[in-house]
DNA sequence: CAGTCGTATAACTATGTAGTTATATGCCAG
DNA sequence: CTGGCATATAACTACATAGTTATACGACTG
C-alpha cells in the first residue's frame, strides 16, 4: 500500500480512536438517534456532538437522515461491531477481572 | 462501558490510526525486525521510528527483543490482520477500481 | 412574518502528537 | 579503556483536534 492508501486506512482508525465518538457509537447500537437525544444521553454540548458526528460521518461510519428539523443517525457499516468486538475481546484477555470491555448488542 | 474503558478501547484504536505506525505494521507481517531497517525501509528518521514503535509496544501490539547491540520488534497480536482486513475490505467495498487496500500476507 | 426548536458551523483555547535535531545510553570490537 | 554502532530519549516546532461559546441556518408553529 502506496502512503495515500494508509492515510485513508489510518482515517478509519481514527474515527475510532476517541472515548466521545466511541460512546455515540454505542448508543446508536441501539438504533437510529437524532442529536439532541446524543447530547442528553453522553452530557456533553451540542456542538462537540455535531462535530463528532461529522467525524464519523466523514469516516463512512454513519448514515443521516433528515426528517423535519430533526436529523437521525444511524450505523451505517457492518465493521463497526466486529473491529470494537476484536478490540474488546484483546483487552479482556489482557486481565484476570471479569469481561468489562463489552460492545456487543 | 464506563470513561475509562472507552479510552483503554480509543488508545488502541489510536495506535492503528497514523500512517507510519501501520507502514511499520506491514513490514512486521514479514517477520520480526530491527529499527534500522524499519528506519531504511520507510525512509524517516531513526528516531521517529524509535517513537512509533514505542506507541505500538505501549498499546500492547509489539514484542521486543534484545540481541546484541540490536532490538528486534514484532507483531504480538492477532488482533492486527483483522482489523486491518476489516478495514480494508470496507474500503476495497467502496470503490470500483480494484482492490487497492490491502493488509494480507 | 415572527418566534422557536433542532442542527451545523465559526472562532477560539488547550492539549496532544508527528517529525526533526541533538544528545544520551548501552553493547560490542579492538 | 576507547571508539564506533544501535537504540532510546529530550527538547523543540508545526500541526491537528477535542471541547467550548456564540452564532448562523433551516424547519415548523402560530
Amino acid at each position: 500500500m502506496d502512503r495515500v492508501a494508509l492515510e485513508r486506512v489510518a482515517e478509519v482508525f481514527r474515527a475510532f480512536s476517541e472515548p466521545t465518538r466511541l460512546a455515540i457509537l454505542q448508543e446508536l447500537k441501539e438504533g437510529p438517534r437524532n442529536v439532541n437525544t446524543l447530547v442528553t444521553a453522553l452530557g456533553t454540548t451540542q456542538a462537540n456532538i455535531s462535530k463528532q458526528l461529522r467525524v464519523l460521518y466523514d469516516a463512512g461510519i454513519l448514515n443521516r437522515e433528515k426528517s423535519g428539523n430533526q436529523v437521525f443517525y444511524s450505523i451505517d457499516d457492518d465493521i463497526v461491531f466486529p473491529l470494537c468486538e476484536l478490540v474488546c475481546n484483546k483487552l479482556n484477555r489482557e486481565q484476570t477481572l471479569g469481561s468489562r470491555y463489552d460492545f456487543s448488542i
